[in-house]
DNA sequence: CTGCCGTTATGCATAGTTTGCATAGCGATT
DNA sequence: AATCGCTATGCAAACTATGCATAACGGCAG
């Protein structure tokens, strides 16, 4: 038996569907239904019933699906555990954060840190935002890199964490430019009947989708936006703003270099834009050694590393961390 | 991370040497290094310490082992649950019994059952026995079958175990015969001064041993044997007497043929032999439906099934059960 | 009833992993 | 320094897992 097929169970009774938790795991479809085959012959009993769609759950299932959590969440938490107490070199630090700030942010600041070499493995694991507090519930990272406002949803401060403030970024919407660099789509039109395409973030990235909702309620006249696209990462919202397809609300650092290239533009007044924060998040009574010399020197620091800059800046750059989940 | 590893873990801290760990588990020491190394890189962090010998836990090994423990029983358990929830035809029976008995007692007897044709789905580990009771008790078999005497050590009666009797046979010291068919080393010979080589039990069949010990109690003058050869199968000791170098006390079930054909004989008078039981364990509260059909049918049999016959005898034979372990 | 769609299961070839053999590396002992 | 008994590792072979292609299946629309 392995802990791969009880997390392909997890999501599997997530997803209700083979091929949508079989992408989630990055494999194909035919070898996940083989891996919930093997789990199903080993424990000797049927998990899924696949006679229905979406597939639902066992009787032996709804027993399993409990213990199962359980089990890999005490699974987790031992290794973290032993990891702890183990030698310094054995334990990298474990990162999950946001595509965006994955990509855009973490290698600078990770690198700004200065940390002593030996604590320099570590491992990202980048998500959406409900990935990120799952792998940091689980245990399966030891830091949680996302955005954060005040007036955004409390999810992570209502549980068992707690944060530091690490960078700002500011939530701007952009639109792809015509010949002449102007926006595809102003925010404020003479035509307003007509509806602006909308590049929205899904609802598993509930966090960005919150503050956008924030913003276009400070309107006096609401916008008359059509969700023409869904995604939840800004990068791909991004891409689709730049062909053209529409508007979207992204955070800045990710669209700096098209900014400047004129492929993107702001739209709207600097009311429709948000400042946020990046805010690093760990579980409370986290014991980490190395862990906790990042948490010490940020803390120091008090405000955090340097500012959000310009890619082209020729800061130092530490070897990029190994990806997980690649094969 | 597998299950196995974690077993594999478990196997080094009883024995720890690699080497005998790995024969324990059926593979080569080179492939059992690997596993612990793959198991220790999970982890994070060292769990054996290789600097001493015999090998002993770090501290990450100390704090991992009980809770390893705890979660293979978990693991095991939770699977045993749900195949009980499970379809009838998913939920194979699962014995653990003596090599002997797994050999020359098992077949035929759980072919006279009778039991119906979609509960002979079954599995089979031969083991010692303390193997016997690690696999009753970490829920991995679903029934052990061992030998049991009234004045043996009550290992499995003092735990939360309960049993049936299902058969009997004689534990009978032999010898190898010369070419006449006399006994190689009678075990009343004029010259007793010279000590006649002995096929003992090692420790981890302890339970045969202590048998052996209370036969050569009731002797007034003390036999002069001296180990020469020691191992925990019946079957191996057997071969070994078959071959010449020495006497053992085994099972008689096992030894029919070769009593029959002449290549061995028994020695000594009949207070040199004890009656012995074959009972069948169960964890107490088992409630597998198939097993419990099985223990019904015991109950009402309540004498057992037919006695112990012999093996040329023509009943009618099921297939054998796969034998759990093969690569 | 038939055809189409979207799902899961499986044959097959390939990629990747695990294994055992042989032996290197290591520390203790003589 | 040589030998012994242990664990670790290079390498080739054996085995397992995977993805592609598609079969099998059930639901739905015409």
């Amino acid at each position: 038996m392995e802990l791969v097929w009880l997390e392909d169970f997890l999501e599997i009774v997530a997803a209700r569907n083979f091929s949508t938790a079989a992408a989630a795991r990055n494999i194909s479809q035919s070898a996940f239904s083989r891996r919930i085959k093997s789990l199903e012959t080993w424990v000797g009993a049927d998990l899924i019933d696949r006679s229905t769609y979406p597939v639902r759950l066992t009787a032996a299932g709804e027993m399993f699906l409990p213990r199962a959590q359980e089990l890999a969440r005490d699974i987790y938490r031992l290794r973290t555990d032993c990891r702890n107490l183990g030698g310094t070199t054995q334990a990298p630090l474990n990162f999950a954060a946001l595509h965006t700030l994955a990509i855009y942010f973490f290698p600078e600041w990770f690198g700004s840190l200065g940390t002593p070499a030996q604590a320099q493995r570590s491992s990202m694991h980048a998500g959406d935002f409900l990935e990120c507090i799952e792998q940091l519930s689980l245990g399966k990272s030891d830091f949680a890199l996302v955005y954060d406002h005040p007036q955004g949803l409390p999810v992570l401060e209502a549980g068992p964490f707690e944060s530091q403030k690490v960078g700002t970024d500011r939530l701007i919407p952009v639109s792809g430019t015509d010949a002449a660099g102007q926006p595809l789509y102003p925010m404020d039109r003479p035509d307003s009947d007509t509806p602006i395409p909308y590049l929205a973030y899904t609802w598993n990235d509930g966090y960005l989708g919150k503050l956008i909702g924030l913003i276009l309620s400070r309107r006096k006249k609401p916008l008359n936006l059509t969700t023409v696209y869904q995604s939840s990462m800004a990068e791909g919202l991004k891409q689709m703003a730049v062909a053209g397809h529409g508007i979207a609300w992204v955070p800045r650092i990710c669209v700096q270099g098209e900014l400047e290239r004129g492929a993107l533009v702001q739209i709207g007044d600097p009311a429709m834009a948000l400042d946020i924060e990046i805010r690093l998040f760990r579980r409370s009574g986290y014991r980490g050694r190395e862990g906790e010399e990042v948490w010490a020197r940020l803390a120091d620091a008090n405000a955090g590393p340097p500012p959000v800059t310009d890619s082209s800046s020729p800061l130092p750059r530490p070897a990029l961390p190994s990806v997980a989940g690649s094969r």
